[in-house]
DNA sequence: GGCTGTTTAGCTCATG
DNA sequence: CATGAGCTAAACAGCC
């Protein structure tokens, strides 16, 4: 097991499930979402490890992003030909990963579904994919206005991440692995720039996006101060070669944490919802779908899509 | 043809 | 020990 932040995983495998590479390539792009090409080259670029065995871990991430449903995939638009579709992350997806572990997550992430939902069942033998696709829409077949609500939501709704670090968590232990804290720098300097993931997605989309959306998304985003207090932290060339120092990974700079990510553990027995109301906002309560200018939006998208099968909340199905 | 996406299967390992 | 997460391999289909 290679130890983080003890040396550089030049030539050692990084420390990070293929899920949470493709989480960091997918949140450190500017639109919050990257074909699957930008995700093979942001690993390539960061981690030379993954500069080998192509062949061997590129097949393991497209797995991984079909097999879980963290990711959603997101149509191109006609005017941007090229191959593949763009991937995102679920609006739920931020929680996935607990106390720092970003080896192994808590728990799969699974969209609920509102109708019976066949547990794997649906194929039979090899080939499943193939012409003889059962009717029931599986996740990854819904709409493509459903597809761009939860991408647009997928931009905003792992905020609530944000505001228990550094400031309200007594320990500061919670979330170490959200997205933001990995790649803070970058994720800041979006939002600096007054870069809007949702406004950015809805327009990569297609969709109109009035400006209503963005007090809708700034209505959200209160908590960049925060992000300075925990992002703002020295570099040295002993870090994680993703760029961000490995203490910065877990914890806020202030604490006394060992450098390594915490094998996920301890964490005291209450819960992050039960102890951060914020992080108990839903999806539901943030995304778009939330707000009504951001509601007429997804109608104007789902109506841009007549054929639409399966609804928006068959993508964002909250607790 | 190569890339992309889906699915199945088997294995290892950590956790409860 | 059972279960679930993660990794790897492989087969297959669709698209560019």
């Amino acid at each position: 097991m290679p130890r983080p932040g003890k040396s550089s995983y030049s030539d050692q495998k990084p420390p990070y499930s293929y899920i949470s590479l493709t989480a960091m390539a997918i949140q450190h792009s500017a639109e919050k979402m990257l074909p699957l090409s930008d995700i093979y080259k942001f690993i390539m670029e960061r981690f030379p490890y993954y500069r080998e065995h192509t062949q061997r871990w590129q097949n393991s991430l497209r797995h991984n992003l079909s097999f879980n449903d963290c990711f959603i995939k997101i149509p191109r638009r006609p005017d941007q030909p090229g191959k593949g579709s763009f991937w995102a992350l679920h609006p739920d997806c931020g929680d996935m990963f607990e106390n720092g572990s970003f080896l192994r997550r808590r728990k799969r992430f699974k969209v609920l579904r509102p109708e019976h939902h066949l547990p794997g069942g649906g194929g039979s033998g090899t080939g499943s994919g193939g012409p003889g696709k059962p009717p029931a829409p599986t996740p990854h077949m819904v709409s493509e206005a459903a597809v761009a609500a939860a991408a647009a939501a997928a931009a905003v709704g792992r905020l609530p991440q944000f505001s228990p670090y550094g400031s309200s968590q007594p320990s500061g232990f919670k979330h170490p692995f959200a997205i933001e804290n990995i790649i803070g720098r970058d994720y800041k300097g979006v939002l600096q720039a007054g870069g809007l993931p949702l406004a950015s997605v809805m327009h990569h989309l297609g969709y109109p996006v009035p400006s209503q959306l963005s007090g809708v998304v700034s209505s959200v985003w209160p908590h960049v101060g925060v992000m300075d207090s925990v992002t703002s932290v020295p570099v040295s060339p002993d870090y994680g070669p993703f760029g961000v120092p490995m203490k910065a990974l877990c914890h806020p700079p202030a604490q006394t944490m060992p450098a390594v990510p915490v094998p996920i553990k301890p964490a005291p027995a209450m819960s992050t919802a039960s102890a951060i109301p914020a992080l108990t906002v839903s999806a539901s309560q943030i995304c778009p779908a939330a707000s009504p200018a951001a509601a007429s939006l997804l109608e104007q998208a789902a109506s841009n899509n007549p054929e639409g099968k399966g609804s928006l909340h068959s993508v964002l199905v909250h607790s």
